[in-house]
DNA sequence: GCAAGATGTCATGCT
DNA sequence: CGAGCATGACATCTT
């Protein structure tokens, strides 16, 4: 229980000041800019008709650069979400992955003798942080500042470091680390970069560290916030920088570096999160995480069930020198994945709060790791909640790097990467296992080859259907029918994945997956009914569109015709008033004319013509009695005619 | 419990 | 001819 009070006063804590971070860190955008393109925005939500993303289609366009055309004025709304999100993303315990990031974008030389030291202040860790950037300058002010931002790293996520070294050994240790690469990278990267780096790097340089999964009692806030004296923490650094640099330096000797500085630290993370028990050695972190490739499907893997984030990001970094033959990762398929993966801290933070506070009390201390683990799924599953679109638009992102490496793809947290091999969903959205357990090892579906023949035929075709907005909704709500009878027929698939492939790759997987009967029509069925569904939805839209237009219309209809009653009106006074007036002048001229006998006219007899050449002459009206006749002529040829 | 709206599904016609 | 789309009608669920 106070293990959990402390887990989530930190994590309050770690957000509160992530938070307060908010008005600073204006270059949110331009960070994640960087790794991806603009964010496309998939909403499965109820009128997900009307946005749902083919992602077939978004296949062939730079991962769905853009906003789905039928949703643009959901635009803004994805926006803020994403923002929100990124925020969020803040909080994420798991800098780890943003060191991977700095590590593929290695700093030359001539870029570090660009930056050169910084002139500001005296210590190293002042001048690597005012070298960080404009976002970050606040930051600098105070190395009290620094070290609380750091702290979150250490005392927070599973995969803080220092199980022997005290929290402020660590922090200058990280301080001390940072400074040979750092301040060029420092210098274009996010505050949060520089987090993840400080913590990276202590990580990558003692490999063979012993590190507790979880925050120790003994390390706390207290006693970073405490740690207030640069000097001392420079005094520290320089003692224990050779050994760091030596490690440093081989570790981004290469890229291949990259890879075994990730192995190393998810085989930390691994002990941490198996912690309790034994710690292993990092041989069987290595073995467990080569068969987790070996078995397909990464998304699942045990050590992600165990920790947060930090085990997913040790399975991905695993897998990427195993599965790959590529020796080194692409930096966006690197960035993206690390990014996903962090995407996924906040919410197991939130999760572990939840379910920390629910039922800590009846849990064993080792059973909390589990619990954790749980929470690290359900939160990568509630990642996708609608309130996170970002993490949506984060995977399809990124689904779109690895398409080459579908194999390695099992980094993501949950869906993701299962989804990219369209048989993980179904070990995201079956019911979990023992977290200790592979989960592959438990499936209830098809066998675990079907899947990866799925994997290995449709590597990238398949796009990850399962967004973790998708697998956030499938779990949030009960499944639709057709998922419940495409799992009891062992179909592969999710209904989403069947309604969205092309039409060619349903017909490649009906023929090569050998389908029975029974299965070939339930996959029809379901791909038909999610077709009409989508109609539907979208025929409800347009005919209510049709309504609003027509309303629109109808009200612009009445308001011309009110314009044209009211101009009717004001013709037919003016023109009254004219005949007024024209009927008014004409008397007067006539009275000012006489006749031969020398009398005036008559307005009743006479009245004025105006002419065709503007003459003006005096006609002589005729008698009514003529008018009467005249009309009695026209009345009886109407009658002729009639008879 | 009922009503109205939302949503899913089927049938049908059209492209 | 089959797939997909559009749409009316009905059933079911939600509010």
């Amino acid at each position: 229980m106070q293990i959990g009070k402390k887990y989530f006063t930190e994590g309050l804590i770690q957000l509160t000041i992530l938070l307060s971070f908010i008005g600073v860190r204006v270059d949110v955008d331009s960070y994640i800019s960087g790794y991806y393109p603009p964010l496309t925005e998939i909403n499965l939500g109820p009128s997900s008709a009307y946005t749902q993303t083919p992602f077939h289609i978004l296949r062939d366009t730079l991962d769905g650069y853009g906003v789905h055309p039928k949703c643009p004025e959901l635009d803004y709304f994805f926006a803020s979400r994403r923002l929100l999100e990124e925020v969020r993303t803040l909080g994420s315990p798991r800098f780890h992955t943003q060191l991977n990031a700095w590590l593929v974008h290695q700093v030359s030389a001539t870029d570090e003798a660009e930056h050169g030291p910084s002139t500001s202040s005296g210590t190293d860790t002042d001048s690597v942080l005012e070298s960080s950037g404009d976002s970050d300058e606040h930051l600098s002010e105070s190395g009290q500042e620094v070290r609380r931002r750091a702290n979150p790293e250490v005392g927070q996520g599973p995969c803080h470091s220092g199980a022997g070294v005290t929290p402020k050994e660590e922090d200058e240790a990280k301080v001390t680390e940072e400074d040979p690469v750092a301040p060029a990278q420092l210098a274009h990267s996010s505050s949060l970069e520089q987090e993840s780096l400080l913590e990276g790097s202590t990580t990558l340089s003692n490999p063979g560290r012993c590190h507790p999964p979880f925050p120790t009692p003994d390390i706390d806030w207290s006693n970073f916030l405490s740690l207030t004296d640069l000097d001392d923490l420079d005094s520290l650094v320089s003692g224990r920088l050779p050994d760091l640099n030596t490690d440093i330096i081989g570790a981004i000797s290469q890229n291949v570096s990259l890879h075994d500085a990730m192995v190393t630290s998810s085989g930390i993370y691994g002990e941490s999160s198996s912690e309790g028990t034994e710690p292993r050695s990092s041989a069987q972190q290595q073995r467990n995480l080569l068969r987790l490739d070996s078995a397909g499907s990464s998304d699942t893997s045990p050590e992600m069930a165990l920790g947060l984030a930090a085990l997913p990001f040790a399975s991905v970094c695993n897998m990427t020198p195993s599965a790959t033959p590529q020796g080194t990762l692409n930096d966006c398929l690197d960035e993206a994945v690390f990014d996903q993966i962090n995407q996924l801290g906040l919410d197991g933070l939130e999760t572990m709060n939840n379910q920390l506070l629910g039922s800590l009390g009846c849990i064993e201390p080792h059973a909390l790791e589990d619990l954790d683990s749980d929470s690290g799924l359900s939160l990568e599953s509630s990642s996708g909640s609608p309130l996170s679109p970002g993490s949506s638009e984060i995977s399809s992102s990124s689904s779109s790097y690895c398409e080459d490496e579908c194999g390695a793809t099992g980094y993501s947290s949950e869906v993701e990467s299962v989804l990219s091999k369209g048989i993980t969903d179904y070990s995201t959205t079956w019911p979990p296992t023992h977290p200790n357990e592979n989960i592959w090892h438990d499936h209830s579906y098809a066998s675990a080859a079907l899947f990866n023949k799925a994997a290995i035929t449709l590597p990238h075709k398949i796009e990850e259907p399962f967004s973790d907005d998708v697998c956030s909704d499938l779990e949030e709500r009960e499944l639709s029918r057709d998922e419940l009878r495409a799992r009891a027929m062992c179909i592969p698939f999710s209904a989403l994945q069947i309604v969205n492939m092309p039409v060619e790759e349903f017909m490649e997987v009906l023929d090569s997956y050998g389908f029975s009967s029974e299965q070939v029509t339930l996959l029809r069925d379901i791909r038909r009914r999610g077709k009409n569904k989508l109609a539907a939805q979208n025929c409800r839209k347009r005919k209510l569109d049709a309504i609003t237009g027509l309303q629109e219309e109808v009200e612009r209809l009445q308001a011309q015709r009110d314009r044209l009653l009211r101009d009717k009106q004001l013709t037919a006074k003016t023109m009254g008033a004219v005949g007024h007036q024209i009927r008014q002048l004409t008397r007067d001229v006539l009275a000012r004319l006489r006749d031969r006998s020398g009398q005036p006219l008559n307005p009743e007899r006479y009245t004025l013509q105006c002419g065709a050449n503007g003459r003006v002459v005096v006609q002589h009206i005729r008698q009514p009695a003529v008018s009467t006749s005249a009309s009695n002529k026209t009345d009886k040829r109407k009658k002729d005619k009639k008879q």
